[in-house]
DNA sequence: GAGGGTAGGTTGATGCGTCAACCCGGGCGG
DNA sequence: CCGCCCGGGTTGACGCATCAACCTACCCTC
């Protein structure tokens, strides 16, 4: 129908450049996640919770730390403790006498001690060591470049409800 | 407690690319899906889908076709084309006597024509524009070496019945 | 000290993505 | 003809992400 074909809304060659960047991004993402789950039965989600967990000094952080860090709905957050601490990960303890902190449990140490090693080694395989040096410092300037772009985007042409979490 | 950091499988440059990376990728993918989803009722998937259909001569197409030109599990593809049905963006015609076609509706059709210049004029301010041409050539190549390592990477070191869907 | 606002968090509904299991018809070896 | 596999497709269950609504302790102001 050539609906979009015969009215390029982006060039030839722009179109080809972002195509490949989301075949890229899908294709790596798939690959590391369905790794991280098949080895070690944990989901992106839960690796990115026990990264921050684990980086933290004491191994405890608040729930809204966690959003922050991650940059997740607090909703999501919530839900996804939840099923952490179901699965024995995280553990909420209350101390403040109103909102609990969220502990790394000794399972949750041993899972991000295991994998974490594989995943980054996955990581610099498949993009660091692909990309080299050089194209990987323009591409983290290039990613902040873009991170600047949307978030002016979002103070400008946003109203400000639709902004959504953060 | 240090886990990552006092053991940086990943040295600090690597990291921060990375993760701005990352972080990129998600901001913009968010906001992105957001607008399609408050200025258009469209998700990213219905959006991929329509804009498949639209591109091919006849505006329809076999489901495992669609599951080829988007590289999705053709369960992924089943229940999301049920979705679009119910919500009148296709329709499924039977013609083959056995396998029906996925058929653009008339619905979709004006959806897909309503939201793809709104949402690549927003790739092209948010993506394109900040990068520029050259960046955004370098990246298209560099996505392309990954998509390559990726490939590489499943044929080589995982078993057969690993590698998913395609 | 009563009312309103707000930040941190929970809950439920809904849509999406994946996995595993299944269905079904066509091709093929025996 | 029977049994088998295989490719295209559907289904159900489950985990995940988002949205909207809600709860609640604290703070502020009057």
């Amino acid at each position: 129908m050539g609906v979009v074909a015969n009215e390029p809304w982006l060039d030839e060659d722009e179109q080809k450049a972002w195509r490949s960047y989301l075949l890229m991004r899908k294709t790596l993402e798939t690959h590391l996640v369905r790794h991280l789950q098949r080895e070690f039965g944990l989901s992106d989600s839960d690796f990115e919770i026990l990264v921050n967990l684990s980086e933290s000094e004491t191994g405890r952080m608040r729930a809204f730390e966690l959003g922050e860090a991650t940059q997740w709905e607090k909703s999501r957050i919530s839900h996804h403790l939840s099923r952490m601490e179901k699965r024995g990960l995280i553990r909420k303890a209350a101390c403040d006498a109103r909102y609990p902190e969220i502990v790394l449990t000794e399972q949750g140490l041993e899972a991000i001690k295991a994998c974490a090693p594989v995943h980054a080694a996955r990581v610099r395989e498949l993009f660091v060591d692909v990309l080299g040096k050089e194209r990987m410092t323009a591409l983290g300037d290039a990613a902040e470049d873009v991170l600047a772009a949307v978030d002016e985007h979002q103070r400008t042409s946003c109203p400000p409800e639709v902004r959504g979490c953060g």
